[in-house]
DNA sequence: GACCAGGCACATC
DNA sequence: GATGTGCATGGT
């Protein structure tokens, strides 16, 4: 019986065999793309798009700039990437914590160890544990996997891990299971995601994944 | 028109 | 601790 990191090295290499590199996380810059972690909570990409492009074609694209806009002006500039008014707050939150804690540096802002790090992100109201892995691993360059719904219907319905796990179950099945590789951990979740808009719809079945159609049984679910 | 999308905070039990 | 709900635009 295949080991839980056999099964998730396995799986990494189908994915990566069926899709090819994902080249993420598609920002410009680390700012950029905690920006966009925070945008793309709960919403497709193509919309957030949309709205880094309305940031950009403004100027605003920078932590001083971003942190002086009016929230009306703000929550208007984003609304492509839905729940404006909610996001607007958010990314308010983050933005001041950078300009007035982190001298509006966001290489300091982003600096210190993983789990530092985090405890800082999701102690920022509007900042979950998906957004701060986000910035972490694509924004700060560093291991840490990160877990989204995706990740959650891939696990579950190839048998890796029960219904009620948790994201730290999923985090660490991951994480116990691969080597504390950034561009591994970026190209995982990426394949994930691109998994996931195509074969892993909500209520639909996986029809033609091109993982194991089976659930395993692992020594350790997680 | 229904369904879905790279979550999170908060209320209530 | 678990469960339910509001937030919202835009593509398929």
């Amino acid at each position: 019986m295949p080991s839980t990191a056999e099964i998730l090295k396995s799986y990494y290499d189908a994915l990566y065999e069926r899709f090819g590199p994902q080249h993420w996380w598609p920002g410009e810059t680390p700012f950029e793309v905690a920006v966009g972690a925070v945008l793309t909570q709960n919403t497709n990409w193509r919309n957030v798009e949309k709205a880094i492009g309305n940031l950009k074609r403004e100027g605003l694209l920078d932590p001083v700039s971003l942190h002086a806009v009016p929230r009306e002006r703000l929550a208007e500039l984003i609304r492509p990437a839905g729940y404006y008014n909610i996001k607007a707050d958010r990314l308010h939150n983050l933005l001041t914590v950078i300009v007035n804690d982190c001298a509006a540096d966001v290489d300091i802002f982003l600096s210190g160890a993983v789990d530092e790090l985090r405890q800082r992100l999701v102690s920022i109201r509007g900042v979950g544990l998906e957004t701060a892995d986000s910035i972490i691993l694509y924004a700060a360059g560093k291991p840490t996997f990160v877990v989204d719904t995706y990740t959650f219907r891939m696990a579950v319905r190839h048998g890796l891990v029960f219904e009620d796990a948790s994201y730290d179950d999923m985090k660490s099945l991951f994480e116990n299971s691969l080597p504390a590789d950034t561009q591994l951990f970026n190209e995982y979740h990426a394949l994930i995601v691109r998994l996931g808009k195509e074969f892993c719809k909500k209520r639909a079945v996986c029809s033609g994944c091109p993982l194991e159609p089976f659930p395993h049984t692992v020594e350790e679910t997680v």
